[in-house]
DNA sequence: TTTGCTATTGCAAGTAGATTGCAGTAATTT
DNA sequence: AAATTACTGCAATCTACTTGCAATAGCAAA
């Protein structure tokens, strides 16, 4: 059985670049924007989900800081906050971008489709780490087939007593 | 490969009677008081998850409402939210009571070990649907195999196009 | 039963992730 | 180049949740 789950780990790579996805993405919005290429491509860099926050900091840090020399114009402001909730929220009712967990900091976020890992938090210290990829294929499938939806995405993640916490557990 | 799936959904039904529950907690925590057997109280006559808000509100209509003849006592006060709040994060981190999914309304809590059901969201008319009893437990083995943690729980929740919606999607 | 210890409670104030209204801006079409 | 309107940024707001602290109430020992 576990056999099974263990070959569901090996999801195919997605090889699609910055570029293919933004043109796919055009198609499916009214209008490329700005704020929309910036948020796009902090998902498409990240090697994890991101939280709004996350995605804000990413696109600040990558413009250049004003001098007497570069006074401060649209061009090298970051992108607000809130536009970047609205253009998740957009990019998620289109399936382009899945929320992936709820973290102590908020909603992370992924490209849809993107091999993705999930993590196990221990309850009582607070530590945290990787399960390993994704291992929700099948189940989704199965899902699809009982309730005729399509499209469909996981939100999941674990909790647990970790190695060096068990002893205090009340449910042993 | 699905079959195995089905068959993971007929989980053992747990018997546990109330009184048993909070047995169980008194010897777990140094006070079982007054809000605490409500809240187990609450989680224990639920059907699905709740959120604290929720707890708060079952508890708060089992109270006698005041009249002149019964004034307003300690005993018909209903359990302050910040109490409930406390009381479910030391339930978690004892394991006796698990978060299940962050809800549009916050988390929503069950009593460990219990049967329960998941539910799938359509991202674009926001229908909610129940996808069946949890199909998490070999997922669970495997990560408690490989990480060595134990007490493991999930936090599940499916998004997607409902059956309605799927013509809108911009993935397919 | 009474007493003492301290875990727990309730109130109030605060934090932070996320949302909303609106006037101005900019991406696209013609 | 002009027109249309989707989108942005600011400010204000909402709400789930947390924290500080004085008062209360479980529980155990006397």
């Amino acid at each position: 059985m576990l056999s099974i789950l263990v070959a569901a780990m090996s999801l195919p790579s997605v090889s699609l670049s910055l570029e293919q996805l933004l043109e796919r993405v055009r198609r499916a919005v009214p209008r490329l924007t700005k704020g929309k290429k910036a948020v796009l491509s902090a998902l498409y860099g990240a090697k994890h989900p991101l939280t709004a926050h996350e995605i804000y900091m990413h696109i600040a840090k990558g413009i250049h800081h004003t001098t007497s020399e570069t006074p401060n114009t649209k061009q090298n402001l970051p992108i607000d906050l809130v536009t970047i909730y609205r253009n998740l929220e957009q990019l998620e009712r289109l399936h382009l971008v899945v929320k992936i967990e709820h973290s102590q900091t908020g909603w992370r976020y992924a490209l849809t489709d993107r091999p993705h890992i999930h993590t196990i938090t221990c309850t009582e210290c607070g530590q945290e780490i990787s399960v390993g990829e994704c291992l929700m294929a099948d189940i989704e499938q199965f899902i699809a087939q009982k309730t005729g939806f399509t499209n469909i995405h996981h939100v999941v993640h674990f909790t647990g007593s970790c190695p060096q916490c068990q002893h205090h557990s009340a449910s042993t």
